[in-house]
DNA sequence: TTCAAAGTGTAGCCAAAGCTACATTATGTA
DNA sequence: TACATAATGTAGCTTTGGCTACACTTTGAA
């Protein structure tokens, strides 16, 4: 063996305990799991409100993706319960879906409007809430409400 | 045709404009695409500080996946430049990687202590902070460190 | 009524991240 | 010094979600 010491492991000062780092981070991995389907659906619901239908084409305009990929996913989020798809027709939520869409649109609504009370510009917090959203915890979501109702009355 | 009605499309409300929503996802989806780097230059860094050196289990064990997922990983980290790693050896910060390890335990304690400032329990905050870390631009990252001081004076 | 353009669908490519199963190397202890 | 065990590496599978290229269907206007 090469001369290469081993150091014993000096006394662990165990900055963040390993097993709540990797609970959080499986929790980060969860959310991510269910982030897409959150995105379609309360876009769909908001194509439906202001144009009448949701079809293909808007979504991926919306999403920010090609019209395959919104194809693939909606496949997807069809198995899931979530949506109604026919070929060539136009895109329809399921009752579950349109739950999920409206707890998403509450949720969406709050974390903008904290961002702004603490003096973020409206287009960075949109930008910044649309990735937060599906990180915050009821927990969270009730204490950014608090203050919001807290700095506004 | 059968008799399916179309209905002339309800004059475009634009709850959201497209295009900002569309980048927002956009933004979104590159902040997830270095989250993974992120995630695990701050673990090595701090496995470091603590044990000494950080090994492949040590990770594994840290970020809640198998040794093969780390393995992989640090296999495109090393491609991209943030860490050193041999076979059979521990696992090295490259200098991007020490730079990017500190800005991100940087980012990370404020936000943990922001979430904490509004009653947030330590361990939800904690959870919560893991993910949404990510998806804090450095104006919003800025106004949580300006809340924290107005706090806490 | 025709037909070009717009919309929609599909085949097949890629990378990231997760996993199990198994092979190989190091290490500490008997 | 052996050798069992822990650590590490690798092969190969899966799902998700991007993409281009191309084919098919609808739709509206000439
Ligand atoms: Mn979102
Ligand atoms: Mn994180
Ligand atoms: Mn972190
Ligand atoms: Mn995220």
């Amino acid at each position: 063996m090469p001369t290469v010491k081993k150091l014993p492991r000096p006394a662990a000062k165990t900055v963040r305990p390993s097993a709540l780092q990797a609970e959080s981070l499986r929790q980060t991995r969860r959310e991510h799991a269910s982030e897409t389907a959150e995105d379609y659906v309360e876009a769909i619901a908001d194509l439906a409100a202001s144009q009448g239908e949701a079809r293909v084409v808007d979504l991926a305009r919306r999403l920010g993706v090609t019209h395959v990929t919104v194809n693939r996913t909606l496949a997807r989020l069809q198995r899931e319960g979530y949506v109604r798809v026919q070929p060539y027709r136009a895109i329809f939520l399921t009752d579950s879906g349109r739950v999920l869409a409206a707890d998403c649109h509450h949720r969406h609504g709050i974390v903008v409007a904290f961002l702004c009370s603490l003096g973020i510009p409206e287009k960075a917090a949109e930008i910044d809430a649309e990735g937060i959203e599906h990180h915050v915890s009821p927990a969270t979501l009730a204490a950014f409400a608090r203050q919001l109702k807290a700095n506004k009355p």
